[in-house]
DNA sequence: CAGATGATGTTCT
DNA sequence: GAACATCATCTGC
């Protein structure tokens, strides 16, 4: 049984936050089976922060990102895609971490139904041997290697809105590294996709690692 | 390869 | 009515 990931560790600054939550492991028990995959890229947001959705305010939607840390903000945008974040900071702060890219662990089958992907089938001679492994590494590489791929293929939607992901019961939780994630290897970059603050370097990934968002 | 574009609907101004 | 923390697919080098 798996350790959940450190409370304390989510109660500090959304970047230093954001830093560590990389290599923690997401997983959901649910009816199609369970999936899991390690958090190789993030992103954070805050009140203060002109692209965060809490600059503004409360509203319905945000409500969960100024509650407790460990809960899960999800949202819905450009009419189709899912995005996942894991609450962070104090509460009444509206703070989080969005988790943009995961290395799938298990269940991958099921995340490749969920997204409509066919895995590559059985290898001929030796070259079709070597397309079939490059064909079946970018299919793997899909599968997760951005904010709305991940959501698809972990089949995380707005029925997990809220979602306390450090407690046993529930059906998305978050758990510790399995590995160990070296400062040195962590890359600062200027997050993705938004158009405002977009000097600020928040954004974070595993240096290297193949399913980072391109 | 890069760059453009359409899909699609909720949220907030 | 505009904007949107995206993705897949298309065009043209």
């Amino acid at each position: 049984m798996a350790a959940f990931f450190p409370l304390d560790a989510l109660l500090v600054s959304p970047t230093r936050a954001a830093r560590q939550l990389l290599g923690a492991v997401l997983v959901h028990r649910s009816a199609e089976g369970a999936t899991s995959g390690m958090i190789v890229e993030t992103e954070a947001y805050c009140e203060t922060d002109p692209a965060s959705h809490t600059f503004g305010g409360r509203t319905p939607r945000n409500q969960v990102m100024f509650g407790p840390a460990g809960h899960a903000y999800v949202y819905f945008t450009y009419g189709i895609h899912w995005c996942f974040n894991v609450v962070t900071g104090p509460d009444g702060r509206g703070e989080a971490v969005l988790v943009r890219a995961l290395e799938p662990l298990s269940g991958l089958s099921i995340m490749a139904r969920r997204r409509g992907i066919t895995l590559p089938g059985a290898a001929g001679s030796w070259l079709e041997r070597a397309n079939d492994e490059a064909a079946t590494r970018r299919v793997l590489v899909s599968l997760s290697s951005g904010p709305a791929k991940l959501t698809q293929a972990m089949g995380l939607h707005g029925e997990i809105y809220g979602t306390h992901l450090l407690d046993p019961r529930s059906a998305v939780q978050l758990h510790a590294p399995q590995i160990r994630v070296p400062a040195r290897t962590i890359v600062s970059s200027t997050r993705i996709g938004i158009r405002k603050a977009t000097q600020k370097r928040w954004r974070f990934h595993i240096a290297g690692n193949r399913y980072v968002s391109r």
